[in-house]
DNA sequence: AGCAAATACTACGAAATCGTACTAAAAGGA
DNA sequence: TCCTTTTAGTACGATTTCGTAGTATTTGCT
C-alpha cells in the first residue's frame, strides 16, 4: 500500500523518467513533443484541440508545441477546408519517422513486459489499470474549478 | 494493449492530471511543491538531495522548488551542525497542515479503489504495477547518457 | 440578413523546470 | 599540514508550460 504512494511520489516530475530507453530521443525533442507526434502516428491528422485533448494539456501550451515541432520540420499546419479556424496538423517525411522510431522502442519495451508478465497477468495488469484510472477520476466532485480552467481534468475513456 | 498506450500518452504533460478531487489543493501550491511536502511527512526532515533524489528531479530544480515553498512558509531550511554544506528541510506548522491535507485526500482516493477492488484485486494491482515498473526500468542500456545528465533516469527501489 | 454567442486557435507575459557553471565545505591522500 | 578531489547545494540563463486576453470564423437565433 505505501509502495503505491511511492511509485505515485516519484511520477511527480519528469513522469515515466524511470523508462531509460526513451532518453537518446530526448536529445532531440521533448517528451511532449514525442508524445505528439506518436498520437499523430496512430491516429493520423489531427486538429490543435484533438491534440490538447489526447495530450491532456491546454490549447495554449499545444500551440507552442505545436509551433516548435513545426519549426523543427517535424509537423505541418493547414487551415481546413471545411471550417478556416480550425487547422489540420499531418506528420512530415521526418516526423514520421522519428515518431516511427519512438514507437519502436515503445514495442519494444512492451515486448519486455510481456516477456515477464503471463499473458494473464498482462490482461488483468491492462484491466485493473484502466478500472483504478477510471476511480481516480470520480464522479465529478470539484465542478467549481473546472468552469474556471480550460483543462485541468484529463478524462479518461475506454 | 493499445489501452496502455492511451493511458501512457494522456500522462504526457501534467501527470495524475485526471484525478479530480486535488484540484482545489493546487491553487495554492504546484504539484510539485505538494509532493514535495508529503515526502517530508511521510519521510521526516530531508536534505535538498534527498528531496531531489525522491521526487525524480535535478537538484537545481529541487533549488528552485524550495525557495518557493520557504518563501510562501511552509518549510524552513536549516544549515547541518555535521555538515554545513548539507540543508535541512523541515515542514513549518502550516506545510504540515497541507501535507496532511492532501494526505486526506489521497486516503481518500486509495478508499475509493478499495470499494473498487476486492482486496485480492488490490494485491495483485500494487504487485503488477511494481513489477511493470521495474520492467521498464530496464537494464541500463543507455548508459552514455547517464554520465552527461545527472537525474535523467529516476530509480525506482522497493 | 443581421447580430449575439460559441468555437478554434494564437499572442503574450508569467511561472516552472532544467542544464551548466559556480561556490563552499568535507574527505582523502602525500 | 597542504592540496586535490568529491560532495552538497545555489545562481543564472534558456526552454517549456500555462493562464488570460484577444482574434477570426462559424453557428444559432430572430
Amino acid at each position: 500500500m505505501q509502495q503505491l504512494y511511492d511509485l505515485f511520489l516519484k511520477t511527480g516530475l519528469r513522469p515515466f523518467a524511470f523508462m531509460t530507453d526513451t532518453l537518446h530521443l530526448e536529445q532531440k525533442v521533448t517528451r511532449s513533443d514525442l508524445t505528439t507526434l506518436l498520437i499523430l502516428l496512430f491516429r493520423g491528422d489531427q486538429t490543435m484541440s484533438e491534440l490538447a485533448s489526447e495530450m491532456g494539456a491546454p490549447l495554449s501550451s499545444m500551440t507552442s508545441i505545436a509551433a516548435r515541432l513545426e519549426r523543427k520540420g517535424f509537423i505541418a499546419r493547414a487551415i481546413s477546408a471545411q471550417d478556416q479556424r480550425v487547422r489540420l496538423v499531418t506528420l512530415t517525411q521526418e516526423g514520421r519517422r522519428l515518431a516511427k522510431e519512438w514507437e519502436h522502442l515503445m514495442h519494444e519495451m512492451l515486448g519486455r513486459l510481456e516477456e515477464a508478465f503471463t499473458p494473464e497477468e498482462l490482461d488483468e495488469f491492462t484491466r485493473l489499470l484502466l478500472k483504478a484510472a477510471k476511480v481516480f477520476q470520480g464522479e465529478e466532485p470539484a465542478r467549481q474549478y473546472e468552469a474556471k480552467n480550460q483543462a485541468r481534468k484529463i478524462d479518461i475513456e475506454d
